[in-house]
RNA sequence: CGGAGCGUGGCGCAGCCUGGUAGCGCACCUGGUUUGGGACCAGGGGGUCGGAGGUUCGAAUCCUCUCGCUCCGACCA
């Protein structure tokens, strides 16, 4: 993309009203644009990076065996009355009339929906175990919305939902989606720590919230920083193998975490003094077993090889997709701006042309902007007549990875400079080794 | 929902107390000089001051109502 095409409204300013740096750096860059209370337009930048989470979060859940669809943001309350949920929702349902006089509401979550579309289709134990997700944007009437896109009234939410003839069965499930967020979170660059979230009605150990630990965090969490060391379970990670999916969890439950609400001083004591962590995390996934809790009202059942009903034991799974935009920002950033993790990164990289005027400059930066685009790469072109200043500034800003400037000093020895985002390391290479470098290759 | 505050060009703000027909910085447009870490000079475009009502000869400024937004607390994926 060439920068002077593109739509990137940066500011120097900033807004009076952000509180913190990852709504700052969103407002700053041009990623979204406040419409109200809690509810934001996105902006170029920003949905690149929404897409790309989005895609990641999409082809970890797959590698899990959990299949796509999609539902609608609007519902029928008649399905709420069922689960009992129309009455006990509260205020932060936001409720709608249509032109017919009936009840509607903007989806907070879409339990009773899946469940509606589980029943009307599958009758037998043999469609199990079955797991359905999808990412749609949700509508919460939150109190107070606050800090940006981290705690909106509008949010895209991937959530998942599992379906098993047990409860052992859906241990199994619970089990695939847990390491499944520890694939995630890796690959969109941060750690998040699973901890022991309140289990709901069903009680038991299947609650697990996943935090990314950062000043702005709104939970404080005391942690072993010894969950921080042990490796997701990568990407061949067999999740037919029940053995290694039960170690996934085990391998890091068995260190103290948790947030201030299921905080326990005296377990928490028995951690090695030097290995405690008393930090604040955010909160950018909630996985949970519930049980029969809607399939029992809602009467979703399958036959049992025996020829008997038996209701579906249920679990779901839920990543704050639009929320992770922020805490990634919040996760990695510096005094100069966001500073991305590659795979999330709006553009692969940004190419600053020093003098666009200049014919042998311009070639260089068109090569540049050519051969990496050639590798499949995303590159940002900027060839604006902006002063240097400002075009270091702004690429520094908006955090791409890589930064490949062409001026007329380096062309003439047949170089450009290759700057790491990152580490803030620079070198001057050829273009060839410059783009080796973003391409790995 | 309790407490506090704010709405004035796209953004950041001043003006309001002590009414007299809107100002600054950034951004934007034009010209010139510049050009390796947010240049400078000159000229220029854009707002009727969140909305409604009222007081007054006259309202951004005073009064009433209303809408919106933010912060602290409580609550919460």
């Amino acid at each position: 993309m060439r920068l002077s095409r593109f739509f990137l409204p940066v500011t120097k300013d900033v807004p009076s009203d952000a509180a913190i740096v990852s709504h700052q750096l969103m407002l700053r860059t041009g990623m979204i644009r406040q419409n109200g209370a809690g509810i934001y337009s996105w902006l170029p930048l920003g949905f690149k990076v929404l897409k790309k989470i989005e895609q990641i979060v999409r082809e970890e859940m797959d590698r899990a065996g959990a299949i796509e669809l999609l539902m609608p943001t609007l519902q029928q309350a008649d399905l709420w009355r069922e689960s009992g949920r129309y009455e006990a929702y509260g205020a932060e349902m936001l409720r709608i009339t249509d032109r017919h006089d009936r009840d509607m509401l903007y989806g907070p979550t879409n339990e009773e929906m899946i469940t509606d579309i589980f029943r009307q289709y599958v009758k037998s134990y043999k469609a199990l175990p079955l797991n359905l997700y999808h990412q749609q944007w949700k509508f919460r009437d939150e109190v107070r919305p606050r800090f940006g896109v981290m705690r909106g009234r509008e949010f895209l939410m991937k959530d998942a939902y599992s379906f098993d003839v047990s409860e052992e069965a859906a241990r199994i499930s619970y089990q695939k989606m847990f390491a499944a967020y520890l694939n995630t979170f890796d690959r969109l660059g941060v750690t998040a720590i699973p901890m022991q979230a309140d289990p709901g009605p069903i009680g038991g150990d299947l609650s697990h919230e996943f935090l990314i630990l950062a000043d702005s965090g709104e939970s404080a969490v005391f942690c072993d920083k010894a969950v921080l060391d042990v490796p997701p379970p990568g990407a061949d990670f067999d999740f037919e193998d029940e053995a290694a999916l039960k170690a996934e969890m085990e391998k890091r439950t068995r260190f103290y975490a948790a947030t201030d609400e299921k905080h326990d001083e005296a377990a928490y004591a028995a951690v090695p003094e030097d290995s405690r962590i008393e930090a604040r995390g955010i909160e950018v996934g909630h996985i949970f077993y519930f049980g029969t809790k809607y399939s029992e009202p809602m009467k979703a059942d399958v036959q049992t090889p025996e020829g008997k009903l038996a209701t579906i034991h249920g679990g779901s799974y839920g990543i704050g997709v639009s929320r992770l935009v922020g805490a990634i920002i919040e996760a990695s950033h510096d005094e100069n701006g966001i500073v991305w993790p590659a795979s999330v990164a709006p553009f692969d990289a940004g190419i600053i042309s020093m003098k666009p005027d200049a014919a042998d400059v311009a070639a260089v930066a068109d090569e540049a902007y050519a051969k990496l685009t050639a590798a499949s790469k995303d590159p940002l072109y900027d060839e604006t007549s902006d002063r240097a200043g400002a075009k270091f500034n702004r690429m520094d800003l908006i955090g791409l990875p890589w930064q490949i400037t062409v001026g007329p000093r380096g062309v003439k020895e047949g170089k450009v400079e290759l700057k790491h985002r990152a580490s803030g390391e620079k070198s001057d290479v050829t273009l060839d080794e410059a783009i080796a470098r973003i391409t790995g290759a």
